[in-house]
DNA sequence: TCATAAAAGGATATTTTTGTCTTTTTTTAA
DNA sequence: TTAAAAAAAGACAAAAATATCCTTTTATGA
């Protein structure tokens, strides 16, 4: 449905603002192994999310990254689309160039109130609330539990 | 949000069912055209709904695609998991080898109503639904309109 | 039977996505 | 001031998706 360096943004921004609601910065290499992402892969995708003002990052020795309570209220949608672009939810499916209420695709009716419901989800959707699934519901970022990381 | 073959798979299906609906067989130049397809790229499409019944194809001088009226009645759904695949629908939004109730993702009950509610409406859409709304609402498979194709 | 039209199949090319590795810059603290 | 730790940046590699081209097989009709 999205693309992997999508999904990877998700479960580390989530992640980093679990982790910032606990007061802790966070390093790559840290996100990496809790949400199964390759690390150096994470690394590109958390690069993308610090320059689109997502998250903030730290250089140096105690570096990181962070999210601030205004970070944190942004919503998933501001990162699918950072990823996938406005497109993925504007565009026809059926990949023609024009496609409105004026000019439908035969499936514009059948699909686009569907997809707007999504996307208006995902707009409602803060990173914030997320991760406090994870923190109150014990909702996953990753498949194996967090007990069995072994360190 | 599909990717292009999927696209094209539906763009074509659905063209060549209003063909079959006039009880006309169609090559794939005339699809290619009609929906604006790369001639190569829509016969490999063609070939994939072909060998997975979901259209006829008959060689030769004569030759083309065709579509009968059980065909017609197959989903577009069908069409989407032959190009994306079971997974499209049932994988976690975050892309978790495992999510589900049990074991949910922070977007698991978000995103999956939705989700579902997508995948019910594609399974309840028959290519030739999607057919008919070209021949009765004008709808349309590519982006200039049919009078412009200058031949 | 032979030329022609069409799909099928195979090979190849291009672009995008995914993933890795190495070097550089920045910060901290010893 | 120097070693260590961390992100940033750039280069590269591998895989997948997209796209094109060429050959083979099949059917038709002259």
């Amino acid at each position: 449905m999205f693309s992997k360096a999508c999904e990877y943004a998700m479960r580390a921004a989530v992640y980093i603002a679990k982790c910032s609601m606990e007061g802790k910065r966070v390093a790559v290499k840290e996100v990496a192994e809790a949400t199964d992402i390759p690390e150096a892969f994470a690394s590109k995708v958390l690069q993308r999310l610090a320059r689109a003002g997502l998250v903030d990052s730290l250089r140096g020795k105690k570096g990181g990254f962070s999210m601030s309570a205004s970070q944190q209220k942004r919503s998933l949608y501001e990162i699918v689309t950072l990823f996938e672009g406005e497109a993925y939810f504007n565009s026809c499916v059926l990949g023609l160039p024009v496609c409105s209420s004026q000019n439908p695709c035969p499936l514009h009716y059948q699909v686009v109130g569907l997809r707007d419901a999504l996307k208006k989800s995902l707009q409602q959707t803060t990173i914030r609330k997320a991760a406090t699934e994870v923190v109150d519901a014990g909702a996953r970022l990753r498949f194996s539990s967090e007990d069995d990381e072994s360190h």
